[in-house]
DNA sequence: ACTTGCGGTGTTATCGATAACATAAAGCGA
DNA sequence: TCGCTTTATGTTATCGATAACACCGCAAGT
């Protein structure tokens, strides 16, 4: 029990001073190679292994990253994680993850418990947060980036698109090919602001038509998903039998309304136009295939990563810079789903 | 920078000692209830945040569950995280997440990386590891879970089920219906172990009824996703026009091999029997839906909380205890895409 | 030859909270 | 009233690594 080795073991059995053996543990400090090479061997003969909250007391460098998303169960944040923490580790920085439930409130509390770790910078998937969030992120000075939107009012450092912008483009294709009467799935009221912009995106778009956009959003605070996409589609289709096609939130709900299509043997694209958002797995995949909105996930969490990397450059404390806000592309991909 | 008040801010604002300040942030500890509570407010109002890194040094308790799963890009281990995250969070521990790549190697490494930040408890998933992992954890002298798998010779604790049973049961139901020749998509050499027992579990299941098993998996270490599951289906169709169904190693390698037999213009499941593994979300909304294993993702997660709690319960350190080996039911669930 | 500089190493104090122990005040039964 | 437990709080030393500084010896510059 007690017998787990510590440095000072390392440097009596290396006959070293435990600072060199600290020194011989990073690859900047200045030991000779051979003195580095016999302390880890020892090291590693005794099983010692380095003990990261010791040294996080004395340097104040915790290499940790807190993100926070809302979900785990997105294959979109999820690719943006793992892109992150791909860069990040090259640099020595390890993701503290933490998941808010599409919810303003969990993320405060998450935000502070994450806080208590003392991560060197914080990155936020949204833009919009309690004013104690804010506060708590001020007083923490470290680097904040808030992914996946471009917030009216940023905290700091921004890497995102603007959701409304790219449904426009879904919008407008549809539009020109001759579809007027379009139908909205998706975007709680509360929760999930990025839902939320997409619908205002559609909704602007066609007012700006003069269409009339008709909506349906669930209830609750969290994102429709596929079962309740086709439960969606059919209600609409019972309540406005009109409608020619169905934008959606995300590749997932349009993926259920194109099997509920489907299922009431309506053919896509050809009886109703079905389009989704985010260029998931699926969308690629599907019979037909969707028509959707490529947001370069991977990209958003590569970009991010190598922001921070920059930010927390070894020498020192995190640079002071001017905040940056970075727009990822966004691009429209045709497929069979749309006319 | 140095403003950021500390315990002992917070202890001569209050006119207490730092240690009644320290009491007064755990719930556990004896302090008068308006003490504590005055505490708290002054903290607040000062703006401090508890630091985790310096209790931890002394205490000796990081509060971190360390976790690896292969990748984050699979809903399936994305729910037993999240599961796991919350069951842990209500004890005040938190995950730290690592991902291996489905890659021993990097596992090792991984698993070294995290034992620097001093969890404790770590939860691999998978039973394969290499020699030195399992050195690396004897000596931190933790709990350790194996989930997703039942090892024939685990480390210690065990949340699983075996693959292969599992598999056995979509082969039975499909030879039940008469179906003989069957070919199984997915589950590569290396790397992706649970796939690899799956494949076993259907070569097995074909053998001791006499029968030829097919098999077409990749050459990399990387488990097949949708798009290969689409291509190994045609390549299949071609080679082995006679198969009568297609077994796959996941959902998602199913819901690929469907749409490419629609776009072949063959019906499912009249033409081809198509059954997939995870009970995926898509595999409850596709068209057909498809038959498949519900493997209880969110249940491993539950249970390995529930256990690390036990383990790891406030009084002291780790509990030592008989290692425990929960199986965890699998279910067919038999839907359209199958006779 | 003498200074200057630098690579390599050791010494000491310290990061911020808390375990362990000590202590004061309050409750309580006989 | 006394001794005893219980509750609320303070004191001191410490967790394990590292920042900051000091130091030594050797090579290069003048």
């Amino acid at each position: 029990m007690g017998n787990t080795p510590k440095m000072k073991d390392v440097a009596e059995a290396a006959g070293v001073s435990p600072m060199t053996v600290s020194r011989a543990f990073r690859k900047d400090a200045s030991v000779s190679d051979d003195t580095r090479a016999r302390i880890l061997e020892i090291a590693q003969s005794l099983g010692y292994v380095f003990d990261a909250t010791a040294s996080t007391l004395r340097s104040k460098r915790t290499g940790f990253v807190a993100v926070t998303i809302p979900s785990l169960n997105n294959a979109n944040f999820a690719d943006t994680v793992t892109a992150m923490s791909e860069v990040l580790a090259e640099h020595g920085l390890q993701v503290l993850l933490g998941y808010t439930n599409y919810n303003m409130r969990d993320e405060e509390q998450l935000v502070e418990n994450l806080l208590r770790r003392r991560p060197e910078a914080l990155v936020l998937t949204g833009g919009n947060h309690t004013q104690r969030t804010r506060d708590l992120l001020k007083q923490a000075e470290i680097p904040v980036v808030e992914i996946w939107d471009v917030p009216v009012n940023p905290i700091e450092h921004v890497v995102g698109f603007s959701n409304a912008q790219a449904m426009k483009l879904v919008v407008e294709h549809l539009l020109n090919k001759g579809l007027t009467q379009l139908g909205f799935l998706g975007g709680a009221a509360s929760g999930d602001t990025r839902g939320s912009d997409r619908k205002a995106g559609f909704v602007s778009a066609m007012q700006a038509k003069g269409l009339e956009p008709h909506v349906l959003s669930p209830s609750h605070g969290t994102p429709m998903s596929m079962q309740e996409g086709g439960d969606a589609t059919i209600q609409m289709l019972s309540a406005y039998p009109q409608l020619q096609g169905f934008v959606c939130v995300s590749d997932l709900v349009a993926f259920g309304s194109l099997c509920a299509c489907q299922r009431q043997g309506l053919k896509v694209p050809q009886d109703r136009a079905v389009a989704g958002f985010g260029n998931f797995e699926i969308s690629a995949t599907s019979h037909p295939r969707l028509t959707t909105v490529d947001v370069s996930s991977r990209i958003i969490g590569e970009k991010t990563g190598a922001l921070l990397a920059r930010l927390l450059v070894r020498l020192g404390r995190p640079v002071n810079s001017d905040p940056v806000c970075e727009v990822v592309q966004t691009e429209l991909i045709v497929r069979q789903s749309t006319p």
